[in-house]
DNA sequence: GTGAAAGCGCTAACAA
DNA sequence: TTGTTAGCGCTTTCAC
């Protein structure tokens, strides 16, 4: 391992020297002369700072904590962890990633910030309403597809409503007349969100919401017997789907019946799973939730309230929800946008 | 932060003191009245190792690197990572995370090296044959649900000809005289395996393995068209699936033919997205890959090797493959045991 | 048994 | 513009 002394005695000058010009804050303090050749000599060398070391005076490790919940169990995860990775490497950060089910949540908290973490990423799935460990309360924090009921936090999530409007929109487009929608029946942002921009959807095109259309189920049994009911009951001609597993619902009803999706009957379906788009059906139109630009952003707005300064020329991605043309090739996909809620705690 | 030296002030001894008081390392070099005294003060002001600090001297960190080409964006890895955590924490670990997706994998290796990360997981998924990054070769590396065509490096990974092997026997004991299988057509260790399984269960109980009987597809359109084709063809009454998607396959193609999963037929599938047993269906039997196991027991294997000890006390987890019997409850699960393979390098 | 002292690699006052 | 010095929290000789 390369040292500053190493190179200070290979250069000819001291340490403090070596150090200003290491972090960039020779500026006026450092003959430009001499510092170059110290980034020479550095170069050649092969140096790499050891942030450890420097954690030591500073009190700032570049290491950020990602805790979860439920999410690094689920499939959901992957894209935001992704993507919050991508953002710290972007920004010279480090994500030690931490997933707390349950058990001894405080003790893997606590020994995050053992290391020194500079801030924390705080994620649950499906946007559910969050109580914030204690232990976090007092760091830089930002939640990530999560909600914080007092609004204490910044919060990154997906626009719950464009997903169920878009979503509504498009199948009033591709024609069909009496739309329902396969539903959660856990109380939890996504599932009333989603169900909102169904109803507001369905108010404005002037098809008008009927609650007889709407059938919110469990991920069991039972529910392939509600949407069989539903079926036989209402005879739906499109299907806004809560997630993966409940678009399967409506392709085994409509297999049985002997009805074809794309043709008798159109399904649009967020893709929690990641099994819809990329592996079954390609009769399909996907809602793609904005994991990895959640992970993305969540830890550009950490960054930047960590460092102090602002997010220039940093835009968030995918501002908008792009839907997709009705003769798109198959499977569609609808990117949801996702919102930013500040924090209203005075800092 | 609470340090040593406050605790060797309150306590009216030496920093040297309490710093072999805190690392166990007091055996006869500190009397026993002293030490309490130490841990007791310790214990009162709360104090915690700086294990940065520590680092500067040691150069053990207690960190891992977590580095996974695929694995963290598809929804395999949950399980992984999340087994390799709680053996990290049991040991007083900590794992960085990063996932390499072709890109700047080198980068991202230094980076987690800058930190001084004490020892490495690589992961891919479906087993695949791996060449590990030069950047990994010189440290300690365990592999996981990967192969090392050279046998280079130590590994983990499911038993997958078990996993064909008890899947057709169990629809073997179901009754199903004719099993077909649903491949992968991408070389992997997992379809090989698999399918040597599933061959080795037909010879075995005396139905034969009959190639007509096996269609390797990928998660595509042409798939279902080809199970389609087999279902007429060969009308198969039991099937064991590569995973989820072509399980899927399957219910289309007989929910279409009005037959039914559990009466007309009967399906064994792996469940990779984790979709199949805890959303879909209760007629279907899951093979369960041991994902956590694996990540768990990497990090017993990795763990041990950089403190240079023995793995005492600690069992490798689910080492035999357990069978449900015929009248379990469903979903019923056949839980996949991992294999262990030692490095052939002269250490 | 215990403590003094040196030093891990780095940063930050302060002097020169 | 540069070097000297002290010290971050901890471990580790080595002397007492």
């Amino acid at each position: 391992m390369v040292t500053m002394k190493q190179i200070a005695q290979r250069t000819g000058v001291s340490v403090s020297t070596v150090s200003l010009v290491m972090n960039h804050r020779d500026e006026g303090r450092v003959k430009p002369e001499v510092a170059a050749r110290v980034r020479a000599t550095a170069k050649a060398m092969g140096y790499v700072v050891n942030p450890m070391a420097s954690s030591l005076r500073t009190n700032r490790t570049h290491i950020l904590g990602f805790v979860s919940e439920e999410v690094a169990t689920t499939p959901y995860a992957g894209g935001i962890i992704r993507g919050a990775q991508d953002a710290a490497s972007r920004f010279g950060y480090v994500m030690i990633t931490v997933s707390v089910d349950g058990q001894d949540e405080d003790a893997e908290i606590a020994a995050l910030k053992r290391y020194g973490t500079d801030g924390f990423l705080y994620a649950k799935m499906s946007n559910c309403i969050t109580r914030v460990p204690a232990s976090l309360e007092r760091e830089p924090l930002v939640l990530v597809d999560a909600t914080d009921p007092d609004n204490r936090f910044p919060s990154v999530e997906p626009n719950e409503f464009r997903i169920g409007y878009d979503a509504t929109c498009r199948l009033v487009d591709a024609g069909c007349e009496r739309i329902a929608y396969i539903g959660c029946t856990e109380p939890m942002l996504a599932q009333d969100g989603r169900l909102a921009g169904y109803r507001a959807a369905l108010e404005e095109t002037g098809a008008g919401y009927d609650p007889s259309l709407v059938v919110d189920v469990l991920d069991n049994g039972p529910a392939l017997r509600a949407v069989s009911a539903l079926f036989d009951r209402a005879r739906p001609d499109g299907f806004f789907c809560f997630n993966d597993a409940r678009a399967w619902y409506v392709y085994e009803c409509a297999a049985r019946r002997g009805l074809t999706v794309g043709r008798d009957l159109s399904v649009v379906g967020v893709d929690n799973h990641r099994v819809l788009a990329e592996t079954l059906d390609p009769r399909l139109t996907t809602v793609e939730l904005p994991h990895y630009e959640m992970g993305y952003w969540a830890v550009c707005r950490l960054v930047a309230g960590i460092e102090d300064r602002p997010l220039d020329g940093i835009d968030m991605p995918r501002t908008t929800a792009a839907m997709p043309p009705l003769d798109a090739p198959s499977p569609a996909r609808i990117h949801c946008a996702l919102i930013e809620k500040e924090s209203v705690r005075t800092a």
